[in-house]
DNA sequence: CGCCTCCCATCGGTATACAATACGCAACGA
DNA sequence: TCGTTGCGTATTGTATACCGATGGGAGGCG
């Protein structure tokens, strides 16, 4: 018997570059392998205990997915997010859950909302602990899980991945107490918004949430990274 | 002295993956491999004259753009788009385009319009001659144009990727004459939108051009697989 | 003394060989 | 006759070997 299908999910063979791929995907998001940080394919493969192939097959993954760059007969290294992708990523990222919004407002069901509700209940506990990781995670969910609503698979792939590439910076953006304050307040109009299923206010509301999380990102980077 | 160092570029070392990877792009764009068709790695390097690993190589890339999908164990196959899919295609599309043309309002020079002028008037004359390919081709040259004014280089790419996706079956969705002069229409409101930098107008002519080209992609889609 | 050139070590790109898995077919049994 | 089961083949996933490019350093030349 296959270990596997021990598991409650039925079927699925995951090729081995998927999951090296997704390890790789948690150690650059999570800030241990830094930008900038050549990844050596031969240190790699050793480093997991494959072969070379399937290490390049993730490495391709990844670069497709914008976390890491591949310079031809010179290797993979971390993408290094300037000021300008950074502006760029927000502007897609904010257009896309404006999208989102406006269809999830159409599309989402009671437990849906419920769910998200739930969600946010959490994340203010959080908030008013003052616990800054947890808050993340699940702001980071429930942004997620309005993407989901739109029941679009193109959206949320897309959503994903860039989500995913402005992690890596946004994780250590430490905003202000007064800025933290803020954010919350506009989750709190995102949810009644979305209670209300009112798209349009949603959809605006979701941008200038996403548009002064950019300013917050934009003054830690011009700080520490000229 | 590398024959490649002869042409304008002036660095361009081009893995041979990459080549192969535009090379079957091309092939299913255009419908030479038609959607659902598997495709066997070793038939395919034998007719590229190439190994598997480049070739294989090749199938990620195009699986991450979405062109292609990779079972376990059961190869690829070219992706068929379906009506739900379409839909979802366009929303995203859409909102892209959407913020494409409101930020091409603030940032496009002047010689970026006339460019974009001198498409138009191109367009025209084919559409005047009914020409449909060669229109087809400058319209797809319009957007990318409108894209590429936004300077937003992740933009540039999700959308470039998209309309790929979506080009498989736009190719053959001949629609009916009157679409045709209505959508010519639309975009001589387009230009005029963009010479005048009026962002919210260009935003809403495009996304209502988009609604109405995927309205046409619909029917077209309904009516011949059901 | 500085710059340029050439050489070599290192590493990525490609080709090939081996292992694992899935699909089709045929034989067996009910 | 139909369903099931086992095997064989074809095809994909993985590992390894080879080739070519790149970049840095040593040595020579100006």
């Amino acid at each position: 018997m296959n270990v596997r299908t021990t598991e409650t999910e039925a079927i699925s063979p995951r090729p081995l570059h998927g999951e090296v791929a997704e390890r790789l995907r948690r150690l650059i998001i999570h800030g241990e392998i830094p930008p900038g940080e050549r990844l050596n394919e031969r240190l790699l493969a050793e480093r997991f205990s494959i072969s070379r192939t399937p290490l390049r097959d993730a490495l391709k993954l990844l670069s497709a997915e914008g976390l890491v760059e591949i310079l031809p007969y010179r290797g993979a290294v971390v993408s290094r997010v300037t000021l300008d992708e950074a502006e760029g990523l927000f502007q897609v990222l904010s257009a896309l859950e404006g999208l989102a919004g406006d269809l999830a407002c159409q599309k989402a069901t009671e437990a849906d909302i419920a769910e998200i509700e739930a969600l946010h209940a959490d994340m203010r506990r959080h908030y008013e602990r003052g616990e800054l990781d947890e808050y993340f995670a699940l702001n980071q969910r429930i942004h997620q899980a309005i993407v989901n609503c739109a029941q679009n698979a193109e959206l949320t792939a897309i959503h994903s991945r860039l989500a995913q590439r402005i992690r890596c910076v946004r994780y250590v953006a430490n905003f202000s107490p007064a800025r933290w304050t803020r954010a919350m307040a506009e989750h709190e109009e995102i949810l009644e918004a979305l209670r209300q299923r009112d798209g349009v206010r949603l959809q605006n509301l979701l941008k200038t949430h996403l548009g002064r999380k950019f300013e917050s990102v934009r003054e830690w980077l011009l700080a520490n990274q000229g």
